[in-house]
RNA sequence: GGCUGUGUGGUCGAGUGGUGAGGCAGAAGCCUGCAAAGCUUCCGACGCGGGUUCGAGUCCCGCCACAGCCA
């Protein structure tokens, strides 16, 4: 397969072709919620993106094993200095629950607002405790390769000795000499040799739930030797693609390179992909933050910061309309405009079967721009998943529908028509993943035909106060009645 | 202080050195019993200062602001 899909790599900091590692298939693994509370915008938005690149890259005819992780083992809330309390634990606590069943209750309310959000289930969704000793053996080779050492029934990773051989913070610039001069001296590190060594593996304290037996003692696993065992297990090393979010570039993703060279000799990833963050009122919206809504607000608008509730399909089309890389900033007005967007595109979607065309073959400007439209969707795809572009040229193309529809002067070409539905309905539903809100069942459909027809022959009949209660009633209850210049009429839920 | 990003019209937000983004808001008109939708036109921008180039929103240097991570 000949591609001319362009992805920035987070790693070399350019633009690069991408070049599978095997022909026709491609392996990607991104970064999971921690399940220790209610899906916020911050998850929406590197899942909605990562799931669009899943979806594109299937749409180009690859096949695509994707992985995305959840983790359910606790991570400190201060993880760099190894401080606070256990995340899962603390909120096992604050609920009266067991650590699992925390982890299962977040676990299930992610799968729902993911589905809600039409958000492709993985191909796999390993969750870290149940590879715990996959996590082991892995922390046995670094210790073997001696890039790791053991104190108290603790095992951390050597960042001394893994620089003298392999070069470490490519990822983010950083380098280890520095770390060492500002470091923080904290009584709970004394355990390890270098400040910025981090743990593989934890000896647990009395007061742990979650804990497992290892070689070195009863306890759990580190932070990023989930996300390498995982990976590695069901990607094989190196894998093609890795996505996760701008915030965990480091320390995260910087240890996993680390690890796997550590590990394996080898770098664990070929395309380092990382969205930019939500931001609210300039912000970062982080659980840990305080700052942040949650999906479930939205949906519903309760929300102090929200004039009304937002659907989430709305919610895609607010986080399609930027650029995964940029900062997206989440306001009531960009809500707005994003809603306003989406509806254009389901009219767009309502109308392609209407769409007529000329017997003749005579190819004319409107065909040409037309056509040209049609490509201009994969190149803007083609370049680094510009969702953006792409949605903006689907408009292009919504605006030549509405035209052709009303219009009986205008008629391109069988095969420009062809080409406009194939690509339009493909773009809007398999790429960007937008599919209409709340179809009604058959019976309702049937009922409202009887009020339509009713409605309409009151207008025949020039009875407009009956016709407009008609209306007006049935908008009380969310749906609206949408007349076309050629008699048609349009029914929109809400 | 270090690293990584981001600065585009009233607002959100694309932009791959060569007169076009697109959405929302605003103005005018067409269509329509009215409304909605739609169509046409208008309105306007590249953080600041240098540089490279025939040509810079785009490349280079410096500065400023904001964000994230680290300290």
């Amino acid at each position: 397969m000949e591609s001319e899909l362009v992805i920035y790599n987070s790693l070399s900091r350019k633009k690069e072709r991408f070049i599978p590692l095997l022909p026709g298939k491609v392996g990607m693994y991104v970064c999971g919620p921690t399940v220790y509370g209610d899906p916020h915008l911050g998850h929406a938005r590197s899942a909605i993106t990562f799931d669009t690149v899943y979806r594109y890259l299937t749409y180009l005819g690859y096949q695509v094993r994707y992985v995305r992780n959840i983790t359910d083992v606790g991570h400190l809330e201060d993880e760099q200095a190894e401080q606070g309390e256990d995340k899962i634990l603390k909120r096992a606590r604050l609920e009266a629950l067991e650590p699992m069943e925390v982890a299962q209750r977040y676990t299930n309310s992610y799968r729902k607002a993911m589905r809600s959000l039409n958000v492709t289930e993985p191909s796999i969704e390993p969750v870290a405790s149940g590879h715990i000793l996959e996590q082991i053996q892995i922390i046995k080779e670094i210790l073997a390769n001696g890039f790791a050492y053991e104190v108290e029934g603790s095992v951390y990773f050597d960042l001394h000795a893994y620089t003298h051989i392999y070069p470490y913070g490519q990822l983010t610039g950083r380098n280890i000499e520095e770390a060492r001069n500002g470091s923080r001296n904290l009584s709970n590190q004394q355990e390890k040799k270098h400040p910025a060594d981090f743990a593989l593996w934890k000896k647990a304290g009395p007061e742990h739930l979650m804990k497992w037996e290892s070689p070195w003692s009863w306890g759990f696993p580190g932070w990023h030797i989930e996300c390498t065992a995982m990976s590695t297990k069901y990607l094989g090393l190196p894998f093609d693609i890795h996505g996760g979010g701008l915030d965990l570039k480091f320390p995260h993703h910087e240890s996993e390179i680390a690890q796997s060279y550590a590990a394996f000799h080898q770098a664990p990833v070929n395309y380092w992909m990382h969205n930019n963050l939500v931001t609210l009122e300039g912000q970062k919206m982080a659980k840990s933050k305080g700052n942040f809504i949650t999906l479930q607000e939205l949906f519903s608008g309760d929300h102090f910061l929200l004039e009304h509730a937002y659907s989430p399909m709305t919610l895609r089309v607010l986080m399609l309309l930027a650029h995964y890389s940029s900062p997206l900033d989440f306001s009531n007005q960009a809500l707005k405009a994003a809603e306003s967007v989406y509806k254009k595109l389901m009219n767009g979607l309502a109308l392609l079967p209407q769409l007529r065309s000329n017997e003749d073959q005579g190819s004319n400007e409107i065909d040409q721009e037309i056509l040209t439209l049609c490509q201009r969707c994969k190149q803007e795809m083609d370049h680094d998943f510009n969702t953006a572009s792409t949605i903006s040229v689907l408009l292009e193309l919504n605006s030549w529908m509405n035209k052709i529809s009303k219009n009986d002067q205008l008629r391109p070409a069988l095969a420009t028509v062809e080409q406009l539905k194939n690509t339009y309905h493909a773009y809007v539903t398999n790429v960007l993943g937008l599919l209409p809100e709340s179809q009604a069942d058959e019976r309702l459909a049937s009922i409202l035909d009887i009020l339509i027809n009713l409605r309409n022959k009151a207008r025949q009949e020039k009875n407009y106060s009956l016709s407009d209660q008609i209306r007006a009633e049935l908008a009380n209850q969310g749906i609206q009645l949408l007349d076309s210049s050629l008699g048609e009429v349009q029914i929109k839920w809400e």
